[in-house]
DNA sequence: CTGTTATTTTTGAATAATCAAAATACGAAA
DNA sequence: TTTCGTATTTTGATTATTCAAAAATAACAG
């Protein structure tokens, strides 16, 4: 039988955990794990058990999961179909950046392997998605480009908005109200530390100010 | 809360058991509605249980169920997403006639209002889907146009084939192989009773033999 | 070392959906 | 009627997923 949306969304994240807080091979704790997926703890170690039965993951108790090979290709592969349907939904459908994210969510359970790779041919088997996000290929293996982001690039050097990792809505609309939406050629004109800000210099309008902790998920790629 | 997947799969399946059996208002037994389903019938008559506490259906013990108003809207509501999901697939994803009913079957659960409008638009608000099957408006209101069948129509008059009520991929193949898809113009050349066909002359080519059970779910319009 | 705190695991229980099989009711034939 | 066969409902269990709260453990400060 296939793996529920459950087992999915558990798998989803578990990787995405495991890539975010960087340490090639590093263990997820339960705890971060358990409000990444809005459940308490004990519902966690619970599903992570079933899940390391099914040799989908390796569980250490009382210090975290890991995925196997196969947790992997199988969390890849749902990225895969969720970043698909991203930008489907907004370069077929027209729908924003914003709301897509929430839509592909629900939608990447459902959709089959076939509609996935009409998608991907529709799109011409596109590299990103709409964030910069790389999308993993059909066999889950997936490009991993390490960018800088606004908080380390160098400064008053042109660079390329190249990726946003953060699917908030609510943050997605406020980047795209100041244009800063990946492709965009930007510069960083100043940080303070102690102010907790960086002004980041779009096109040739005014320097748009942005919080540290939002500038360091804006990642940036040399201009080209 | 929203209903559940499996909640709108059983309204959806009461709402075609009470139109596809005639009858104006009639019951559906339990047991056609548990093997529609693929459930047992003791797991039918536990969940119509719960259904009809929530106001969805009305439950009848020994007789069976039928939707309250409630419930056909929203039965009416899934076979809209179904069918809009169905045609766009077709339409835009060029996936075929055959292969796209499965695959609506687990998107409809999973698509927003939204999806299902932005589609509905990009479609120009389509009256059916692909199978000549009427889709209802966004408040759950259907057209029922009644037609004829292969069965009743008058012999040796050219009608339109306009309905298949049919979903299964392989009935739908062979449809497709003789070109009997709606909006196909064709006409009965005979019916044998004894038999058990019906010969069905498309365009110029020579007829084509269909058993009887398969004519009765090929509904047509008087050429127009 | 020895508490104290924060995290994790365990335990017990709940909900949704299902099945198998026993019990029951309905309707039709005798 | 009485009885029989079929359809339906009940009963008792099971699986997946979850929570609340109690118990155990790790980690760290003194």
């Amino acid at each position: 039988m296939p793996p529920s949306s459950t087992v999915e969304n558990y798998l989803k994240a578990i990787y995405q955990a495991e890539i975010a807080h960087g340490e090639d091979g590093a263990l997820v704790p339960m705890g971060r794990l358990a409000s990444a997926l809005h459940v308490v703890p004990g519902t966690a170690t619970t599903m992570v058990k079933a899940l390391a039965d099914s040799g989908l993951v390796r569980y250490e108790p009382y210090a975290g999961v890991r995925l196997t090979p196969a947790g992997q290709k199988l969390a890849a592969l749902v990225l895969r179909r969720h970043r698909l349907i991203e930008l489907f939904l907004v370069k077929v459908l027209d729908m924003s950046w914003a709301e897509v994210h929430d839509e592909a969510e629900r939608l990447e359970h459902a959709a089959s392997d076939r509609l996935i790779d009409r998608i991907d041919a529709m799109l011409g088997r596109p590299a990103v998605d709409p964030h910069g996000d790389p999308i993993p290929d059909p066999d889950g293996a997936i490009a991993r480009p390490r960018y800088q982001s606004l908080l380390t690039c160098p400064l008053d050097t042109p660079v390329v908005l190249t990726r946003v990792t953060d699917q908030d809505a609510a943050f997605l609309r406020f980047l795209e109200s100041h244009a800063l939406t990946p492709g965009q050629s930007i510069r960083v004109a100043a940080r303070d530390e102690a102010a907790d800000h960086v002004q980041v210099c779009v096109a040739s309008d005014r320097p748009v100010m942005i919080g540290m902790r939002a500038a360091a998920k804006l990642l940036v790629a040399p201009r080209g």
